[in-house]
DNA sequence: ATGTCTCAGGGACTGAGA
């Protein structure tokens, strides 16, 4: 089983980087951010007829998330949840999962996140994504609890260490960077929770989003700020983990890549 | 390099968000 994590920056754009990529790559799972998409423009049958069940909340210009699930694996997602319910929200940047195999094995419990980016440290966007992840962590602790078998995957807009960005000093207290947004992740993952890239021995510099400015991912000036986040029964499982950074280097990129990880699904 | 990309409004370009 494969699950993954895209933000598209648009899915109206890239509907066909997305459906080469569920081609190429096949991941079971496929959790999208920033669809940007209301939801009667959703291209749900293309997406169905690629194989995959979709789920999908978006609104107007900007957010919007969406879970694709390979329907020879998987039966018709259920317990759908949109948004925290513990944190009302205007903007729609969470959708959640039950996810049930269709042969024997464990019922999943998967949460496709689109963390505010929080533009600058001190700013009143920077204030809400600190609420936001502090909401989180209070629901992502209830939803542990519900279900053994959870991953928690997105585009968190926080880099967790230096080893995680070009130029450390560079960002030092930087929004994406900065100390108050790392613990908020720390606090995310002691719910039970192991970001899955650092589960086995990856390659240095392997990053998740370039900016589009500055010639950035031809220089791999990046940021590793897309994670998936397994609970302790699935990291057990995993097998691999990474980042494919083919999708980057296609004409009208997203500026993040796909991140992936490989579980034995029990 | 204030360097790019996407979207809405409006019907060419500008501003916001990232």
């Amino acid at each position: 089983m494969k699950l993954a994590s895209w933000n598209v920056n648009s899915l109206r754009v890239r509907l066909p980087h997305v459906l080469d990529w569920l081609g190429s790559a096949r991941p079971s799972v496929l959790g999208i951010q920033e669809t940007k998409l209301t939801d009667d423009k959703f291209p749900s049958s293309e997406l169905q007829a690629a194989g995959y069940h979709v789920v999908f909340a978006g609104q107007p210009t900007y957010n919007g998330v969406a879970l694709l699930v390979d329907a020879s694996i998987f039966q018709a997602p259920s317990d759908i949840q949109v948004n925290n319910p513990l944190f009302p929200d205007d903007q729609i940047r969470l959708v959640t999962a039950t996810l049930t195999p269709v042969a024997q094995g464990v019922a999943i419990r998967v949460i496709c996140a689109y963390v505010p980016n929080g533009s600058e440290v001190g700013s009143d966007k920077y204030a809400y994504k600190l609420r936001w992840l502090d909401a989180l962590a209070v629901w992502v602790r209830a939803e542990a609890q519900r279900h053994p078998a959870l991953a928690v995957m997105g585009d968190f807009n926080i880099a967790p260490e230096d080893r995680d960005v070009h130029d450390p000093e560079a960002w030092r207290e930087k929004v994406l960077c900065s100390s108050a947004e790392r613990e908020r992740l720390q606090t995310l993952c002691a719910c039970g929770l192991t970001d899955a890239f650092r589960l086995a021995e990856q390659p240095a510099n392997l990053y998740s989003w370039w900016d589009y400015r500055e010639a950035a991912f031809r220089r791999n000036r990046g940021l590793r700020i897309d994670l998936i986040l397994l609970s302790q029964a699935l990291a057990n499982a995993c097998r691999g983990s990474g980042i494919d950074t083919a999708p980057r280097k296609l004409e009208r990129p997203s500026d993040h890549a796909p991140v992936w990880v490989e579980c034995a699904l029990g």
